[in-house]
DNA sequence: TATGAATGAGGTTTCATTCAT
DNA sequence: CATGAATGAAACCTCATTCAT
């Protein structure tokens, strides 16, 4: 998502044309625009992001921006599509090996955790269209259709452990990963508030890793079956 | 605050004035402005909230909103303000009797789940609050002062826990009361993505419930001693 | 004009009263309105100052302003017939002894520039009102009956002079005094502009001393009769 | 500068396209926009200048101007840089032949009385800065890297007439230049408060023709050597 | 494809002034 | 006399969007 390198990639691909922006790209421009908007949208929520500004941070001018995407909107929809799809993407090569249940748990877990610190700005889009009560989500057929692979990932592991009879039955999947969204997402979205009201420090390499492996132990707790 | 809209004028103690605004009641004004202002500034962020709509949902005129908050930031903080105090001033009356300490996390928690769920403006205020990194609470001295006394509260039970054996030592109280938080908070701040993308419900009585006792059961595992 | 002792003075004489403002001293209270409003006015023109913070910095309330003056150009009018009563008053108290003609031009002289120097908010003002076209000065009826006595005595000691046989005929008396008021009336004037295009200073009583005496030698010296 | 509206338009090369505005030239709107803008600020100052008011007088709209000057103030800081822009130049053109000192430092003294009076808008723009103590001057550096180069061509005059031994030495250029300027602003800027105070006219030609030749005739008894 | 110019609707804020007490 | 509350009109400025080239 963050990962900048989209317009520069494509440029070295197609042509060894210069890097003036005069090269006929489409994609490029589009990813490049998209990266823009992505960092704005994130940041400042949608109402708060400028059109102007994106295109001034853009290598093309406005006029792509309505030319791609129609309007602020579309744009807007795009991120979040490629925000999704991002995560999507990685979570369907998600491989837990062939762990034990309780360690597969753990180490999805960590995964969420550690996916959702590395990409705020995803977190934060996904705030922001939560607080446009998922309209542009539900307007959007791409994301309708993006698999959420890491509910098989996260069924298959239930499973494994409950029929090993580490894990406890009764508990459904989508609670599951409700849990483990709810406690990696807060790290990251509230982490401006309950920092400064708490006076503490939530992205220190050190406090991520004490809270990353709190919020495993408490997955693993919840789910596993009463030591015997 | 959102449940009281209007209770102010009746509550003005002069006379049984209707409620037309004409009367000389400041602290009236000043609370039906921010009970407007919370619900827009709740609905469609800081940004999207229009100082024009707030005034016209209002008893009062726009410049009233200038007079007393001296701009549409001023009011978005004395918004956040109310909304704290709210919460912070419910924490304080918490009592939770002389309740075994499992039974008085689980109480604890399912408060705090509770109050969230009842008050889906002042989470939503906090979602805006953080997509704006907090620099309106850090500037509001009145937020700074207010002492979150929900911490020793939970402090209490977690060493009453801890001296009954009932409870594991080295847990420390800030972060449990993160993870309260964060299971509380995604239930209603990440309702609308979640539910649309999972197709899931997440606003009936019933699965309110249902996800009220896993949070609980989720918070109390992470702290019991494994069971003898 | 700038002399702010009024209000006290008005209050030492009245009674033995407390400086609360809570004494009916109609006086005191339109002669403070007034000295603030000629520095709001004398500072930020007509349309740049502000009847709240001149009421702001007064003692009494904006009503007062209202109460006493009925509007704001009232109130500038006011302003205007004070400061222009203030200089009458003055040149009307001009006392050049029986110095011989040149001698009593130059004191004249230097008097105006040394009575512009020392009142900037009476240029100040005089700069306001032309740019309104004098509009204000001709409606007062106050400033149209004030009696303009510098120019009786410019005009006792011209006559003096070209009968000593010192000064030359035919120079009429209100030509020679625009010529002392735009001496003076620029230094004060166009004080900041001048001075910071030409880089030099004008303020320093150095550089007034030494400008004051090239101002009365200009004067001088466009009255003497070529010498012998 | 008043002189010139509409001309921009027709100048431009394109086409001999109407003065509808319609035409994208850039330059056309920018002039009109400053044009019109110069009488509104020279008229009313600059808290009187109404932006709106502006843009109505203008074939273009008030988008505009905040397109190309970014605000009010911008605005006021381009229609300043033009004023002065104005006269610089003309100063800069300014030929005195090879008249004799004295003539030439008449002639000199009769140009800027002349331009004064002939550019009341610049006069008046420069009193509404001063107003405003010079704070736009200062921060434009067009303004401030503006050769003044009347200061040269008055010292040349000078120094002639020192050395041809009619003038007396030992007196400064800007001095000579603020005598100068003081003079021919006096008669512009002051024009309504004295006039009504006098009752007298300082508009028609025949006492501009008059004022003209004193101030002249002032300035050259100043710096004139005593009759032999 | 690409760009700078243009736009109208609407956003936030301020002002002089008046009212109720 | 005195004060804080209230007001409507209008001020400055910004936004997403479209047009001309």
């Amino acid at each position: 998502m963050t990962a900048a390198q989209g317009s520069g990639r494509g440029r070295t691909k197609s042509t060894g044309a210069p890097a003036t922006g005069r090269t006929h790209d489409p994609e490029g421009v589009k990813r490049n625009i998209l990266e823009v908007a992505t960092r704005e949208f994130a940041a400042k929520g949608y109402s708060g992001a400028r059109v102007d500004e994106i295109a001034a941070k853009t290598a093309t001018s406005k006029r792509m921006i309505y030319y791609y995407f129609r309007d602020k909107e579309g744009l807007f929809v795009a991120v979040l599509e490629e925000a999704y799809s991002g995560i999507r993407r990685i979570e369907r090569d998600l491989d837990l090996g062939d762990l034990p249940p309780a360690d597969a748990l753990r180490r999805l877990t960590e995964f969420t955790f550690d996916y959702q610190n590395a990409h705020p700005d995803f977190v934060r889009l996904v705030m922001v269209e939560n607080i446009h009560d998922g309209e542009h989500l539900e307007r959007s057929e791409r994301i309708q259709s993006l698999n959420v692979s890491v509910i098989d990932v996260l069924e298959a592991v239930y499973r494994r452990g409950v029929a090993d009879g580490v894990f406890r039955a009764g508990i459904e999947t989508l609670d599951l990963h409700m849990t483990i969204s709810a406690l990696s997402f807060f790290n990251v979205a509230n982490r401006a508030t309950f920092s400064k009201i708490f006076k503490c420090d939530m992205r220190s390499d050190e406090s991520l890793a004490k809270r990353r492996s709190q919020v495993a132990e408490t997955v693993v707790r919840y789910v596993r079956k009463a030591a015997l």
